[in-house]
DNA sequence: AGAATTCTTAAGAATTTCTTAAGGTTTTCA
DNA sequence: TGAAAACCTTAAGAAATTCTTAAGAATTCT
């Protein structure tokens, strides 16, 4: 499973350098590595990059320092890398800037998780302001909260997959999503050969939405185009 | 753009107080600092504060509690720092009366976005709803102060993470919790590998407070999703 | 040391998701 | 205009995922 997101590692040493990438690859997750601060700021102008993991114990500090800068106006969550043998007080000034801390030795488990869960953090703090309100549409009503659907004050049962679509329709009324738009965004991967795959859910959504499935009030097609959710 | 609101910052450290002071003030956010709990009462008699930051990891334990109680009185929203490190269950005593929590190292800019999420939330309720207060769903009962729970007035004896689960859910009622979700707020660190493990506890609560758990009437899945307290 | 709590493992049940395939509708362009 | 191509709908079953439950091991508390 690919995920958008892409992680700058940097590390003077080559060899934990490749051996996160090799960890956060199998995640899916896209990685750009540098050796010193300096390298690191390149590559930020270079890269879109969604998180930052930074060894402490660099010879350039400098570098680093420049990139808790650009941190600042870009908004990039880090993770620091410390030796537990490392000079407290310096890694503390450091931290008071991270989100998150392991120290080495480092289980690759756990740094994953720690990534995976400063991306989850950093998106739904991004998305915080409108995933949470109610959203209705002549009578098609969604709770991003609790995840229920409702037409007309009933009830509808969702699977996960199908309430991600009709969340996706439903935040951009009117607008039209290709196929391959619907499924990059539900699935968070590029589509290959996933057309139907959709469709199928689409057909069952509707099954479960509109009173009339052959003759659908909200969930209409926009022939050669996409779907979307009628305004 | 300049905010109507002051908040009240409460550590020993002085380089913390002074980040966040620099990051709440970039925000328009009035700031005013205490660095314990004696000082902070001072404060909040001297200054109108509307959000308390508290670092829980101080030396004069006494002046947090006393400045839990004041907000008891004057139903501001506080929103506790805290370190992984530190021991789970003081850290949790606390945050029994807290609104949010931030974990050190922090992201400033988190910080930032879950200040302004309560003082928003303070202000659109208009009469803040106190976490302190008795929760009651359908017959099921909560008391954050005295740590019980009851079901049709009968005491259920839960574990302390049972506890903590369903007071996180009871807290939201309605709203959905995925597993990981559920893991991070409860143990404090990011779940791998931790499924089941909230699964099992799930479970266990489901044995203690549900008349029929084979049926929940409060404790509900969300197929593919997670958990939620029905409302 | 004993009791209570928490975690791990694993197997089976329930549910969702995907694939395939056939038939229908709309558009294109000869 | 009419036939071909492109696109959409529908159905059914196989595959994969997620949830429940139980039992026992590991850990923590008293």
């Amino acid at each position: 499973m690919t995920k958008p997101f892409s992680v700058l590692v940097v590390d003077d040493e080559k060899e934990i350098r490749d051996a996160i990438e090799i960890y956060l690859k199998y995640e899916g997750i896209t990685v750009v590595q540098a050796c010193d601060g300096i390298e690191a700021i390149e590559k930020l102008d270079e890269h879109p990059i969604h998180l930052i993991i930074l060894d402490v114990m660099m010879p350039r500090m400098d570098g680093i320092a420049a990139t808790f800068k650009i941190r600042e106006q870009k908004n990039i969550p880090i993770i620091i890398l410390s030796a537990k043998s490392e000079d407290t007080d310096k890694v503390l000034g450091l931290q008071v800037g991270a989100d998150d801390y392991v120290t080495k030795p480092f289980n690759p488990l756990e740094l994953i998780a720690r990534v995976n869960s400063q991306l989850r953090r950093y998106v739904t703090l991004g998305t915080y302001e409108d995933s949470n309100k109610i959203l209705n549409l002549n009578g098609l009503t969604l709770d991003p909260e609790a995840k229920i659907v409702e037409v007309n004050g009933e009830a509808v049962k969702l699977t996960p997959i199908e309430y991600r679509i009709v969340e996706l329709l439903m935040n951009h009324p009117g607008r039209v999503f290709s196929i391959q738009d619907i499924y990059e965004r539900v699935w968070k991967e590029p589509s290959y050969n996933a057309e139907n795959t959709v469709a199928v859910h689409i057909r069952k959504i509707r099954e479960k939405i509109e009173i009339d499935p052959k003759n659908p009030r909200y969930l209409k097609v926009v022939w050669g185009i996409g779907y979307k959710m009628e305004k």
